[in-house]
RNA sequence: GCCCCGGUAGCCCAAUUGGUAGAGGCAGCUGGCUUAAAACCGGCCAAGUAUGGGUUCGAGUCCCAUCCGGGGCACCA
């Protein structure tokens, strides 16, 4: 028998479904389409451990649908602009369209060693001019029809990437690449309409995503209910707030403005005005992450009041930093009685404190007695008009206080009901040059205009030099000199867009590379589209999936898919819906995370110093250390030349001098500090943890096809987990086996056909469990299933109890299973006895009577109780349960002396008899 | 601080609508093969489900509280 050598099958396939076109997907409107789509990478240039395992259970899974009858696209591209290819560019003086280039070319190569069923005809990149020209003419497209907009806004700037950011790619005042503070400055920027959007993205109804990702983006979108509420200042302005409590106006008993707000001036006193400017002159310095470290609440008065509108009091306008100039209209009324910030500021500075709210059955609250805010239900007090009106703890409307208070405003003309996002317009420009050029130019007065279609693309220049830190594209003469549609001179616009502009329609992007007259071509969309079922990380919740949503609600609402919905007319299919969410289905895969490993135990002699040591010797020895030297234990950590070592009494300070010796028995040659391997806890993978596990190693040790299973196998996909080195045997004994199971001839033997009826009951029984757990990407169960048949198998090759009919239905079912898990390997043994692909073949046929149980063992409870175990035949009724158990002589004994109250029968499992 | 998800053999991980806690893998033990080891083949072992209460004939599953781990949001008016 042929050993199984993973080298050479996997190879060997590759190249032949390569040659054969197996994997090309084209319309067949006679057949049922599944567009699988797995989220693109971007082209770092080696492919981690990572990718697998968000690339290839979704490609057993779009395999697995091919199966099932399903004509698929699977598409791959690369997402490849973006800052690292610009790093690159500085660091190593390469260009970034050649270090991407360079880097595409090998994660392809890396790529096809997955055994994925990619249509690499279809391919994209972003930073392709044949790609991003349409990236172009969307935002055309879009700021002619007002959903791309130029404004001025306060925006994140990064020092350090020297770019701006978008909101969502800030956290924690900190910009999410680098971690970098980044500071708030007001800056003129291109900026996309998310926001007309935020209602009907909140709208989930239509996909099947995870509960975890709908509730990220509702959080994101942060929508509020409340009123829009208008003071008004003496010099006829008016500050308008808003407010999701306008049930507590009359608690309002002063206000606070963004430093920044566009009143401040105005309302400045001259007495004031001096500790105002000094404040927003601070505020202004500081970065976003200083003012959220910021403890107490900080604040100046400016010197002037506004007309409180339910009862015309006046009260005091202040400048705070914890109102924020980015949320709602960067002004506020404060209710210090019944909101904790206002309790706190209002506290802070001596300011009046009136509660409006009684609590339930209570005495009115005291507001110079109180200790924080009463946030709690009643009834509203000193509220003039709305005396008496109940409050809950619902949000809007849902409140009746809320209610009558926006009823009384809009009557009384003092405000309006309003809803407030914390989204904010999606801010698009980058000032960096490795991204899809803005097709705009400004005029000599600096009038905008946006190019023509048949001015597209603008290419970026490849002669440029990255040595100032600034984007290129800024000095870059040629690229600059530009003209207006009649001609008259211009200046091109230098910023580049957002990458996530780029992936907000790759899925479009595959339906039809290199298509002329449109970004797709509408026969492809009308067949393929919507995606049917999309994977990726969870990282993406807020930013990719929800600006891909956005994206394709503009583009519905702008007429782009109305010939795509003509043509699925004309084939007899209903576009109603097809074009309102990009991905109909959503699953993501959790991480798999770094291994733990147990640090080197040392043995350390030296002197004391302070604490711990200065080692002069080092030694890695084998459990306990001898007996004279000064310390011996797990190297638990190590930085530069201190470590940390687990003592007896704990963690113990090591530091090594600088002429110290280190023995490490097991690496030949002098030693240093630098290779003793220290305690490696379970956390994310990354070079410089040194946790990094290469899947290229594991291919050549392995093959694909095990790391493929072990990865399927070894977690929820849903959940991820720790690398675990030792595991992937299982897998591989496991691909191995049925290797021999399909390589080695059956033997009937003298009992042949004695065992058939049980390994069909199996077989088909494996059919159903593991077509349901592929189908709901619950592949570890799946396997277990298929790993459990397989040992069936080997019992019954090795009794010899079934007929070659019955164990050929086993063999060939099997292979089928397991196919889309380990697809080069099934192909081999396949084609040894079959025509064609395993990978063009059907899905085995579940045969629900050959699958059922001639018997069932039948749980006998006696007041809850296990008390015996009767096998019945699988047909037996619901009174025959009850008589047979009845007739057991263990419940009998457990019930004697006892009345029999109840019997309970579950049909098919159980029967619990209740006695006392 | 608020909101989600999770906690089951030594480890990873299963357990339809509440119905015998165990499918699968790893490790371990043991026998075979081998000069020996690895590999391979056969067999064996395993927890009462984080903790405390409750509902129920019956709870890993539902409810309440607490602890631990992971994730998201956070001066959001």
């Amino acid at each position: 028998m042929a050993k199984y050598d993973h080298r050479s099958i996997e190879q060997v396939w590759q190249e032949r479904w390569e040659a054969e076109g197996l994997y090309r997907s084209e319309v067949d409107w006679s057949r049922p389409k599944h567009y699988a789509l797995t989220m693109l990478p971007y082209p770092s240039g080696d492919l981690h451990i990572g990718h697998w395992y968000a690339m290839t259970p979704s490609d057993a899974r779009a395999r697995f649908m091919r199966m099932q009858g399903y004509n698929v696209l699977f598409p791959m591209g690369f997402d490849s602009f973006g800052l690292p290819a610009e790093n690159a560019a500085i660091q190593r003086n390469i260009h970034p369209a050649i270090w991407t280039a360079g880097n595409i070319e090998r994660m392809r190569t890396q790529m096809r060693t997955m055994g994925c069923m990619f249509d690499w005809e279809r391919e994209v990149a972003s930073s392709d001019p044949g790609y991003y020209r349409w990236t172009e003419w969307f935002f055309a497209e879009f700021a002619r029809n007002g959903v791309a907009y130029r404004g001025e806004a306060t925006v994140n700037w990064s020092e350090t990437l020297q770019t701006v950011l978008a909101n969502e790619q800030v956290i924690d005042g900190k910009d999410e690449r680098t971690g970098q503070p980044v500071v708030q400055r007001r800056m003129e920027q291109w900026f996309f309409k998310i926001t007309d959007y935020a209602d009907e993205l909140l709208d989930f109804g239509s996909i099947d995503w995870p509960e975890s990702i709908k509730l990220m983006q509702r959080n994101w979108i942060g929508r509020s209910e409340g009123a829009h509420v208008d003071f008004a200042v003496p010099s006829g302005s008016t500050i308008r707030v808003f407010t999701t409590r306008p049930d507590t106006l009359w608690g309002a008993t002063f206000m606070v403005l963004a430093p920044e707000h566009e009143l401040v001036d105005e309302l400045t006193s001259d007495e004031q005005r001096p500790a105002v400017e000094a404040y927003r002159a601070e505020t202004a310095a500081r970065t976003e992450l200083e003012r959220l470290e910021d403890e107490g609440k900080t604040g100046v008065f400016t010197g002037g009041y506004a007309t409180n509108p339910v009862n015309g009091e006046q009260v005091p306008v202040w400048i705070a930093d914890y109102v924020l100039m980015g949320y709602g209209t960067g002004a506020i009324m404060a209710v210090p009685a019944h909101d904790q910030r206002d309790f706190e500021f209002a506290h802070a500075h001596g300011l009046t404190i009136a509660p409006v709210i009684t609590p339930e059955g209570a005495e009115p609250l005291d507001g110079g007695a109180m200790e924080a805010a009463y946030v709690g239900l009643g009834t509203m007090s000193a509220s003039g008009p709305l005396d008496g009106v109940p409050t809950n703890l619902e949000k809007g409307r849902a409140n009746p206080s809320v209610a009558a208070a926006i009823d009384w405003l809009v009557e009384n003309d003092a405000g309006e009901e309003a809803v407030n996002y914390r989204l904010r317009d999606w801010l698009i420009s980058r000032q960096r040059y490795w991204g899809s050029p803005i097709p705009a130019v400004y005029d000599e007065d600096g009038e905008i205009e946006i190019l023509a279609d048949d001015q597209l693309p603008v290419v970026l220049p490849d002669d440029v030099e990255f040595s100032s830190g600034r984007s290129p594209l800024t000095t870059h003469q040629p690229f600059l000199e530009a003209a207006t549609r009649d001609n008259r001179p211009a200046r091109r616009e230098t910023d580049t867009m957002d990458t996530f502009m780029c992936s907000s329609w790759y899925q479009y992007g595959y339906l039809s590379p290199g298509f002329d007259g449109a970004p797709f071509d509408p026969e492809e969309a009308a067949y393929w589209l919507p995606v049917d079922q999309y994977t990726g990380g969870a990282e993406h919740a807020v930013m990719h999936l929800l600006y891909t949503r956005f994206f394709t609600k503009a583009m519905r609402d702008l007429g782009h898919f109305d010939t795509a919905a003509e043509a699925m007319r004309a084939h007899g299919r209903d576009p109603e819906g097809a074009f309102d969410e990009p991905m109909r289905a959503l699953r993501s895969q959790g991480q798999i995370l770094g291994e733990e490993r147990p640090g080197d135990s040392v043995a350390i002699w030296g002197e004391p110093d302070g604490d711990g040591w200065i080692a002069s010797r080092v030694v890695v020895v084998d459990g306990e250390g001898p007996a004279d030297a000064a310390l011996a234990g797990e190297l638990r950590r190590r930085t530069e030349r201190t470590m940390q070592v687990a003592g007896p009494d704990g963690p113990v300070r090591v530091e090594v001098a600088e002429d110290a010796t280190v023995e490490i028995p097991s690496i030949p040659g002098e030693n240093d500090v630098t290779q003793l391997k220290h305690h490696l806890e379970i956390q994310r993978m990354s070079k410089s943890k040194g946790n990094v596990v290469n899947p290229d190693v594991l291919v050549d040790q392995y093959g694909a096809d095990t790391v493929r299973t072990h990865l399927m196998f070894g977690y929820d996909w849903e959940k991820g987990g720790p690398w675990d080195s030792q595991t992937i045997t299982g897998s591989h004994r496991f691909i191995q086996d049925v290797w021999r199971l399909g390589m080695e001839a059956y033997e009937p033997g003298a009992k042949a056909g004695e065992g058939d009826r049980a390994l069909r009951r199996a077989v088909h029984q494996t059919i159903a469990k593991v077509g349901h757990d592929f189908e709901s990407f619950a592949f570890n169960t799946g396997l277990a299933a298929l790993m459990t048949l397989r040992n069936e198998m080997l019992a019954a090759r090795k009794s010899g109890s079934v007929t070659a009919e019955v164990w050929g239905e086993a063999l060939e079912s099997l292979l089928l299973m397991l196919a889309p898990v380990a697809p080069h390997m099934t192909e081999e043994l396949w084609r040894r006895s079959h025509e064609g692909s395993i990978h063009a073949a059907a899905w085995p046929t579940f045969d629900e009577e050959a699958a059922a149980e001639d018997t069932i063992r039948l749980v006998v409870q006696v007041n809850g109780k296990v008390r015996d175990q009767i096998d019945v035949p699988a047909d037996s009724n619901d009174a025959d349960l009850e008589a047979t158990a009845l007739a057991s002589p263990r419940v009998a004994e457990w019930t004697d002396g006892k009345t029999v109250r109840k019997v309970i029968v579950v049909p098919g499992r159980l029967v619990n008899v209740v006695a006392n």
